[in-house]
RNA sequence: GACCCCGUAGCUCAACUGGAUAGAGCAACAGCCUUCUAAGCUGUAGGUUGCGCGUUCGAUUCGCGCCGGGGUCACCA
């Protein structure tokens, strides 16, 4: 469509001879009444002509070579909009092309096989997943998924942290917890993991292991706490991220980064472009000259690096594997750490235009109309698996992509929970099970031989005029277009407030008109309409990551 | 104090990257099922887009300054 009308006005722009003064673009008009698609070149173009522009969208509109059978009306608007209005037959026949396309309606090639990365999620294994973690693992998949439906090839990477001091926490948690099980009395380190979690990790070490650990030497003891917590850790990560249906390709360990001594190269490297100073012990970047407000510590005066530093030999590594484009996914508290590593990949020779960072907002749980204050040391905080068990996982994804990513989330546990008919999750999926119903339906009718597209050859979508037929085809067009922007603005609530618009549209139409009738030719038109309905909404829930059920 | 995000209907949020008359869902009120799923549809009401300047044909969107909420400013990750 936008193809179409750009070659016919570049066409007439050049007989003007005013071409490439200016960019010529087509927007879809919020009003209705304003046509399917609008232009303001006349308006651009107004200034370096020194012409009023709606003389010159006069003039534009003169010069046009347009067919007729494609487009019903071109009139100006407002301050000089140029509006175009396409037939009714312009969008109904290409059903047929949603139809043949099928499960790959809405994919776009784009990206050019372009190797991607999206890196999300990356917590540590010392507790279970929050609903922040959450939110992020939804963003993430999603973006991911966007990515492969534009033509990236995608890597869905964690990265994680099995040393340092927060497992050291972890293991002496753990113990403690553990001793706690023989001595009640046994002390629990000050800042130690508060969480009920440990205690069940306890148990699990008791009933292994038996009173074992109690005789061994401290040290030794904690390694075996450590590597015990962490398994049990990772395999409640893994299992709730299976429950939301996100599956990694890549775990990568931060610690392979020191064994493989890829973390010395980068200091090397820093110090040989004079980028890497000694003082008072430490070990510090000039980031100073990377255009930042300070300089940074990369390694303590202790020997231990801060996370810049393998940060920074981290995303060197995700250059080095191939990747043309890496996208991080952060919450909003690791925001202070990006410009430092963007800088260190930058003087280390790589491109950061290259990495792009998508920041999310927190979540705040509301129960009972309350705020739920969550902290990961004391015990009152609410997992991810304890809101999957509440309001299922199909709702969880659909409500944390619900809003920009730029915004706080406010995630009504009650209301999830109490009043789910009234999710707009369900709403969308009502729809596609309505439309299976009714599939079913013509089917045992007989208008169609089945529920799919091989029953329709022939069909003249023609037939559909109505208005509710005509505005539901217009949408479903979209789709792609929706894909597309959601994908490159990193914005999937573009996607889940279009299902809902699909949704409503389709629920009007059905409101509106029958699809099981006498007339034979419309009733399949109209079986038509409903499947190119149904794989929007099929496709659109499988981005997403939440399911489209044949009945509810 | 510095930097980042947010401020839109009573509540939760959209708004296709600067377009025309700012839209949905809850909540409120009034209607619609003898018919393919009423988990639905229709209508009413609800707004100085936090405030003030500026940029231009045109600003919720861009810039500057305030106000309010959240976040980050370690030799923690």
């Amino acid at each position: 469509m936008k193809k179409y009308l750009s070659r016919k006005v570049t066409a007439a722009l050049e007989a003007l001879h005013y071409e490439g003064r200016v960019k010529l673009t087509f927007e879809k008009p919020r009003v209705e009444s304003h046509g399917d698609l609008t232009t303001n070149v006349a308006m651009l173009l107004a200034k370096t002509a020194g012409k009023n522009p709606r003389l010159l969208a006069q003039e534009i509109i003169g010069a046009l070579e347009l067919e007729p059978d494609l487009v019903s009306g071109v009139e100006i608007a407002g301050p000089g909009f140029i509006n175009f209005k396409f037939t009714d037959r312009f969008f109904n026949r290409q059903i047929g092309e949603i139809l043949s396309r099928g499960r790959e309606f809405g994919r776009l090639d784009i990206g050019g096989g372009k190797k991607t990365q999206v890196e999300f999620v990356s917590a540590n294994p010392t507790g279970p997943l929050s609903v922040g973690h959450g939110r992020q693992a939804a963003i993430g998949d999603t973006i991911a998924t966007l990515l492969q439906w534009t033509g990236h090839d995608v890597t869905r990477e964690y990265y994680y942290n099995n040393a340092g001091r927060q497992m050291r926490m972890l293991a002496e948690s753990t113990y403690a917890r553990y001793r706690q099980l023989f001595d009640p009395a046994y002390p629990f380190p000050e800042d130690g993991y508060q969480g009920e979690y440990i205690k069940e990790i306890a148990e699990r070490v008791k009933s292994e292991q038996g009173e074992a650990l109690c005789a061994l030497e401290k040290e030794q003891a904690l390694e075996l706490c450590k590597s015990l917590a962490e398994g049990a850790l990772f395999e409640s990560i893994k299992n709730v991220l299976e429950r939301m249906g996100v599956r990694f390709d890549v775990f990568y360990n931060e610690d392979s980064l020191y064994t493989s001594g890829k973390i010395k190269e980068v200091v090397d490297e820093f110090r040989k472009l004079g980028l890497a100073y000694d003082n008072e012990g430490a070990v510090w970047l000039k980031t100073t000259e990377l255009g930042q407000e300070k300089d940074r510590v990369i390694i303590k005066s202790t020997g231990e690096p801060t996370y810049r530093l393998p940060d920074i030999a981290y995303h060197r590594e995700k250059f080095r594997r191939g990747f043309e484009l890496i996208v991080d996914i952060f919450g909003a508290d690791h925001i202070a750490t990006i410009p430092d590593v963007l800088a260190g990949v930058k003087a280390l020779g790589y491109d950061p235009e290259n990495v792009k960072v998508v920041i999310h907002q927190f979540v705040t749980l509301l129960r009972e109309g309350e705020q739920v204050k969550m902290s990961k040391r004391a015990a009152n905080f609410v997992t991810l698996d304890e809101l999957i068990d509440w309001v299922g996982p199909d709702a969880v994804r659909f409500f944390f992509l619900m809003r920009s990513i730029s915004s706080h989330l406010e995630f009504d546990i009650d209301l999830a929970k109490e009043q789910s008919e009234k999710n707009p999750v369900y709403y969308v999926q009502y729809a596609h099970a309505r439309i299976a119903s009714i599939l079913r339906f013509a089917v045992t009718e007989g208008v169609t031989e089945s529920a799919d597209a091989s029953g329709l050859q022939g069909v003249d979508f023609g037939l559909l005029k109505e208005a509710s037929e005509i505005a539901l085809v217009k949408l479903l067009l979209e789709f792609p277009a929706t894909v597309e922007s959601a994908c490159m603005g990193f914005e999937p609530q573009r996607l889940t407030t279009y299902l809902h618009d699909v949704a409503t549209s389709f629920h009007k139409f059905y409101h509106d008109h029958r699809v099981v009738i006498p007339e034979r030719e419309l009733s399949r038109a109209r079986v038509g309409l409903c499947l190119a309905s149904k794989l929007v909404l099929a496709n659109g829930c499988m981005v997403l990551g939440i399911t489209a059920p044949e009945s509810m």
